[in-house]
DNA sequence: TGAAATTATTTGATATATCAAAATAAAGAC
DNA sequence: GTCTTTATTTTGATATATCAAATAATTTCA
């Protein structure tokens, strides 16, 4: 069986892409909050944008295992950037808020976020990017059928 | 600042691509070879098209980082996909061998692997991949500037 | 009601990611 | 040839990913 050389395939060039932007939005986060990562700021804009989300949904949005969400959450939790309250209709979870902290970083990182986009997506057309969207959508879907 | 969602940005939706297609094709590499992942079967195959790699071109390819490459190929070494042996013009490094037991996983996954890359791609015209791998192209571009 | 099933979170074990620093060998300058 | 610089790999410390199993609270329903 020859296969065609994996770093050939289109799907090769999603996870680059990914990495790539990874590395540059890390990089651009750290010099101005050092010791926070994408991740974990993703995480807090989420929060932010929908307060009574569970840890599941919340991990489902990043794409996260449960256990993974359960030990960020934990660590920022330790770094300061959320507390974990009683949530009195269902003892199980905790009411996730974000401290001052934490709404510090986001306001912080804003505008950092915004420029991590543009540039990434520097010179696509609306259009571009619609497609672009589209055919991935498409392969996520392809990807997600139960079997 | 209020920030657009993320999880609306086309870069999120590239995240959610490959992530899916990442658990997609573990899954069905899992069914025939529990115990290897997506990634040491990429960097299989990679050794075999290309006998004499350095780790840091190897690491490189997969965009991992240095130490975790040394990590990854002693547990295949631990495992019995591969085996380092001498190098003589340089002793920096080893000549990473690929064995029988990594042969054997290299034919029995070729076709999963075919099979994995066809369903994720299923739909897609040439020329929508063609442009899918050029937004990407321009992602990484632009994620790579150096500064 | 109370046992059984379901849901949300956590823990354990192990692998992988990341950064900084160390170890080792090779190459270059003088 | 020794000294300095560079290249390759490894280690340490810590965070994150993953799967399976355990906890604990809630819901279902006989």
């Amino acid at each position: 069986m020859q296969l065609n050389t994996p770093t050939k395939t289109v799907l090769y060039s999603i996870e680059e892409a990914i990495k790539s932007y990874r590395r540059f939005s890390q990089k651009n986060i750290s010099r101005l909050i050092p010791g926070i990562t994408v991740d974990q700021v993703l995480i807090l804009i989420i929060i932010h944008d929908e307060k009574e989300l569970t840890q599941m949904e919340i991990a489902n949005k990043v794409f996260k295992d449960y256990a993974s969400i359960t030990r960020t959450i934990n660590l920022m939790v330790s770094n300061g950037y959320l507390e974990k309250e009683d949530y009195e209709r269902d003892r199980r979870r905790s009411m996730l808020q974000i401290t001052s902290k934490g709404k510090s970083v986001i306001k912080t990182l804003g505008p950092v976020i915004e420029y991590n986009r543009q540039t990434a997506l520097a010179g696509l057309k609306e259009d571009e990017i619609q497609q672009l969207y589209t055919l991935l959508k498409k392969i996520t879907a392809n990807c997600s059928s139960e079997d």
